[in-house]
DNA sequence: TCTGGGGTCCTAGGACCC
DNA sequence: TCTGGGGTCCTAGGACCC
């Protein structure tokens, strides 16, 4: 065949997003170590949402602490984390996207697969980049792949700004040797008890027989981890409207509260909030789940059905306080959450 | 490494029903 | 008076992702 149409799966990620939002609006922070996160005070109980490349070779990522962050990285400028900005951001990178035909199937703040029809995907995929980088003043990294799973960890290869494609034909080139993590759905745990069995690279796990993992992880896990390993995924790109599950509010304190009364009173808040944001989306509750963090970090849920669906406060309030009754409170609390199950 | 806040999905165990 | 097996629903916890 001199030419042919192919279709493949493109997995779009904004490079270094958060950072690079606020960066848009501090353009004299270009080059330094920026972190994103909390109020933006490194002395506060939060982590990094965002770390800029110079901060990363410095051992801060995602997920780090404020207060460690601040030794790692004394020269860092912190930046509290402004939702809203990157949400209109997000929206604009999407917006882009759209108009450049395909299914497009947003996953993210900063990410989004599309499913297209093309005779060069690599071109395709220069053209997507280019055409965002034009539209939003962003940068991002464009994946190819077979599968959305595949096309995922293609643009994690191809950061920053470039392009990457891993199919059938190098999966085993280039994935063999990576640490089972690397795969898209294999944490730090399911690595680690991996690892206890002998398994430690993407190949040891490929050639795992699927049913041996069944005990440890369960009769569809085990046998989906296997898969994963083989860069299978069958799971389609949809232009579907996305339909919330819940809607949760969660508060870490930034000294551990010790009595009753402030921790109902949060509880309270938390609930109008949540019934705000049912509002806002016009969904139903139709059950309500307290979260509580105590000073050791263990932390528990209960939860409420509610006599009906409603986005009410009052109702919402009342079944978050009877959830609350349910908890021993017997330590000092760390964290409140509420959480409303959409009917 | 003193560990955010927004979510999703899966699993195990018990209740309940036939 | 003690005992089936299967199906479904609910709940709490856990793992993972950005």
């Amino acid at each position: 065949m001199l030419s042919g149409v192919e279709r493949v799966v493109l997995h779009v990620d904004l490079d270094q997003f958060i950072v690079a939002v606020e960066l848009l609006r501090h353009p004299e922070l270009r080059g330094r170590p920026v972190l994103v996160g909390g109020s933006g005070d490194p002395n506060e109980r939060g982590v990094v949402a965002g770390a800029s490349y110079e901060a990363r070779e410095r051992g801060v990522k995602s997920g780090t602490p404020l207060r460690t962050a601040a030794s790692r990285c004394p020269e860092a400028v912190f930046l509290p984390s402004d939702r809203d900005t990157y949400l209109a951001a997000s929206a604009e990178v999407m917006g882009a996207l759209g108009e450049l035909g395909g299914i497009l199937e947003v996953a993210g703040w900063d990410e989004a697969f599309m499913l297209v029809d093309t005779e060069d995907a690599h071109e395709t995929a220069r053209v997507v980049r280019e055409h965002v980088r034009e539209r939003t003043a962003l940068q991002c990294s464009v994946g190819i792949g077979d599968n959305k799973l595949r096309a995922k960890l293609a643009s994690g290869m191809a950061k920053p700004a470039g392009v990457f494609r891993l199919d059938v034909g190098n999966w085993v080139e280039v994935m063999s040797e990576r640490p089972t993590d690397a795969l898209w759905g294999v944490g730090g745990k399911t690595a680690g008890k991996l690892a206890a069995r002998g398994i430690a690279t993407v190949a040891d796990l490929a050639r795992t027989p699927m049913d041996e993992l069944a005990g440890e992880f369960g009769k569809n896990i085990g046998p989906w981890l296997v898969a994963l390993a083989h860069g299978y995924d069958s799971s389609p790109v949809t232009d579907e409207p996305f339909r919330a599950r819940s809607h949760g509010r969660e508060v870490t304190f930034q000294r551990d509260l010790r009595e009753v009364e402030p921790v109902r009173a949060e509880i309270t808040r938390l609930s109008h909030q949540v019934a705000e944001d049912l509002a806002a989306d016009e969904t139903l509750a139709r059950r309500v789940v307290v979260k509580v963090r105590d000073s050791r970090f263990g932390t528990h849920t209960h939860g409420v059905a509610l006599p009906e669906p409603t986005r009410e406060a009052a109702p919402i309030e009342r079944a978050a306080q009877r959830a609350l009754d349910r908890f021993p409170l017997d330590r000092p609390i760390r964290l409140l959450g509420v959480r409303a199950e959409l009917v």
